[in-house]
DNA sequence: AATTTATTTTAGGCAAATCTAAAAAAAATC
DNA sequence: GATTTTTTTTAGATTTGCCTAAAATAAATT
């Protein structure tokens, strides 16, 4: 039960599975876009994809994992948010400088090695940034989290994820001092631009412009 | 100074660096035996180093790795042998299973990460089969250690590495409860076969064969 | 429904790393 | 010193992953 991938096809299974979760299926352009790479490449990877029962693709459909490809996209997240874990915790990295690290540590395969790592780190749940590690069979916890940008005024809550680790966005978020865990409470929603005003403990009120709320998770307190 | 060579092009330095360290300078046929692969596909690979400035080569010369190329070696080293140490100290790995993973590992190019890592595990001097760790400038400590093979009669020694991490090699010494660190003394030696007969505290006077005599190493107590 | 536009695939090529087979150079032997 | 033998290099192919440009298909528009 070897998969054996090379890097390119396990990011490629990833992109898929990461797209897919958003929106139900994926289409060429839209991962080409995510991969930064041009469709036609992506059509020679889907037929070699394909070709190994990783994915369900038929030309010109739309197209997702067969269940042997989500089980290896969930492998792959696996790793990559356990080595993210382990660069936080015991490295001492800061949260928003680990995802290119992990990046690189996630194509390792050694099932042996991972499921060391796991227990040593105690099972962790939770990625630092908020998203549930699979543990072993690929199974992980689900939060009951929300957009930001949907709550009410007065109304608490917890960040809990951050929907992509791009540079940009991290950086903001440093600039701001909101972390995973960071408590807030809504004062105020703009409709001219949909932006919220929120108040953290000790800090005065932020303002949090539409983009960055529909990225910023939170669970209710 | 971002190296950014690929897998192949680091496994080619560090074969060269320890073929060097056993004979000075290297010849194709010796690392295409060392790397599994053709003489041709080594000429191709070293005129490439050579461009890259890694390597001095002429054709049909013996080479050797250049200033660069060297302190490259000792960086790849040190990652290499800085994950086993991690994956003995901290992932409970028996320290004869460490060596393909770390093969993997020490690719990972993250200069930050090596030196936390290298901090994290409190700055070890030594890899889990006894070899020196190269610290963040390629400097290593050297051991005066010798090979079982030139011990007198009634020497008492310690055994502080192994010439290569080969499976083989590891169950035998496996099966003779032979560690790095483990005690001995030389009871008799045979010149028939160049055998060597030794005491390990608590167990049973040991044959060691003239092979394995030559890729044992140890400092005299 | 026909045509335009957008998406996706095919066709043909390129670079990296490998191979086999043949040629060139060096080393060993007679 | 001439001739084998060994070593090394070159030449030409292959595979993987990528590209551009053109063709095919699907979707959108009129």
């Amino acid at each position: 039960m070897q998969s054996n991938l090379s890097v390119t096809e396990e990011n490629y299974i990833k992109a898929v599975y990461h797209l897919q979760q958003a929106s139900g299926s994926v289409t060429t352009n839209v991962l080409s876009a995510k991969l930064v790479t041009t469709p036609a490449s992506v059509t020679d990877m889907l037929k070699k994809l394909k070709a190994k029962g990783l994915l369900l693709y038929e030309p010109y459909k739309v197209f997702c994992l067969s269940p042997t490809g989500s089980k290896i996209a969930l492998e792959i997240i696996r790793r990559h948010r356990l080595w993210e874990y382990f660069l936080v915790e015991k490295l001492a990295f800061g949260w928003d400088e680990v995802h290119e690290v992990a990046e690189e540590l996630e194509h390792v395969g050694s099932k042996k090695l991972v499921d060391k790592l796991d227990q040593f780190l105690d099972f962790p749940k939770f990625d630092p940034h908020g998203d549930p590690i699979p543990d072993c069979n690929g199974l992980m916890s689900s939060v009951e989290q929300v957009s930001l940008a949907y709550l009410p005024i007065g109304q608490q809550a917890q960040v809990t994820a951050v929907s992509n680790q791009s540079t940009e966005l991290l950086e903001l978020l440093g600039h701001k001092h909101i972390n995973i865990g960071t408590r807030l409470e809504v004062l105020a929603k703009f409709s001219f631009d949909n932006s919220i005003e929120v108040k953290i403990k000790d800090l005065q009120p932020l303002n949090i412009s539409e983009q960055l709320a529909g990225v910023l998770f939170v669970k209710t307190l």
